[in-house]
DNA sequence: CATCTTTTTTAGACTCGTCTAAATTTATTT
DNA sequence: AAATAAATTTAGACGAGTCTAAAAAAGATG
């Protein structure tokens, strides 16, 4: 129905609302298009004009409930997709996000929920992302970033809020994967950077990989 | 690398080009794809420019080295697709066309080539239609047309030249696929229909429906 | 071969999504 | 509050792909 470029607004809008409260700026969105702002504000009049979004000139704008639906399947399409590539074709978890962006695009519903059925039903997407089900909801895991937790304390690596590919493959240098389990044993107040044991081995991580990994804790 | 526009252009003057010989004319490309003559010729300048297509004004067209080669890849990447759907996500022979048709312009050959790998590399489509092979080469099988093999003559189903949803599921009712063996009982000159006997049911066929259905003799 | 018919191409226009440059509004700073 | 800076929108343009109407070429017919 609405064309690759309208799914990709949608999505677009959905991701940046969900990283703040208020609306969501022309700015913001063009940066995460790669486009123009000049360019977002046309799209915005149209958004608005076929009711997806709602939207004041200059006010930034956040989806109509049809807009949101229309970007959670979108969602729950990659996701799915991302499962696929990554369990029935063998990518890594690193390799899928771009395939996916395409995929997500094909348009069938049914498509979809054979997919869906076919993969047993997977609740979350390689990164730990979690799938929206048919009617649109989606259900976020209990989770922390590893800088919310204490020294000693345990957690399941159950996600990573960066999913760039630069990331995921250093993750995979350091043998660090969804489902591990870790324990913080010392936190360096100097640069905020922690140390943490995992398989029996102990290793340190920079206050930037641990904002972006999040673990399920044992509480 | 090309636009859906653009593939679907080359897959549709293959198709063309494959059922006359000599060169593909602007209205048969225009019927094909569902658009307009004059749409036609000035998508043919481009395709030329691009050195995609043979093509003098007035002339018809023929695909280059290059333009084939793209084309084949589509058709291989469509009929994947169509054995994953059926095999996999158990849709109907007649109901994986035009899902087909959207992810065949799904672009990267790693994912075409693993899902091939993932299918256990056949050779055929749902529909009987041999799939092209990494590099582009196709085999077409050895097959005939029903209407062109005598009485008493054995043949397995093999394929269908008319893919048409209506066609199909008119097989569907008569309890034909691909596969099945069946021996021509009668033909009757008055208006060509024929009876068969398939499964040990005897049944009569129109001239049409033989003329659609390719078995492959056991000569 | 001259005319009529069909096919194909050109001309001009439209939509969608994009851009740059300029104008406008909102936000921040003295 | 005025001045400056930043964000946003408008104006005007462009390429891709499409259309209708008209012109031109090729093909068929008497
Ligand atoms: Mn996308
Ligand atoms: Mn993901
Ligand atoms: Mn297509
Ligand atoms: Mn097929």
């Amino acid at each position: 129905m609405a064309s690759f470029t309208v799914e990709n607004y949608l999505k677009a809008i959905y991701g940046l609302s969900q990283k703040q409260r208020g609306g969501v700026s022309t700015n913001a969105i063009a940066e995460a298009i790669g486009t123009k702002a000049a360019t977002v504000s046309d799209m915005l009049k149209k958004l608005s004009a076929n009711k997806l979004i709602h939207y004041k000139k200059y006010q930034g704008t956040t989806l109509t409930t049809k807009g949101a639906a229309m970007a959670l399947n979108i969602i729950r399409k990659h996701r799915l997709w991302e499962v696929f590539l990554v369990e029935k074709l063998d990518f890594r978890w690193d390799e899928v996000h771009d395939l996916a962006e395409e995929l997500e695009h094909i348009d069938s519903d049914e498509l979809i929920n054979r997919l869906e059925a076919f993969l047993d039903n997977p609740k979350f997407d390689p990164h730990g992302d979690p799938i929206p089900d048919k009617s649109g909801v989606i259900h976020q895991r209990e989770q922390v970033a590893l800088t919310d937790i204490q020294v000693n304390e345990a957690g399941v690596v159950t996600g990573v809020k960066d999913s760039s590919k630069e990331f995921l493959q250093f993750l995979d240098t350091q043998g660090i994967e969804l489902g591990d389990r870790l324990v913080i044993k010392e936190v360096f107040e100097y640069d905020k950077s922690r140390t943490i044991e995992l398989d029996g081995k102990a290793m340190t991580l920079s206050h930037q990989v641990c904002k972006n990994l999040y673990v399920k804790t044992e509480a």
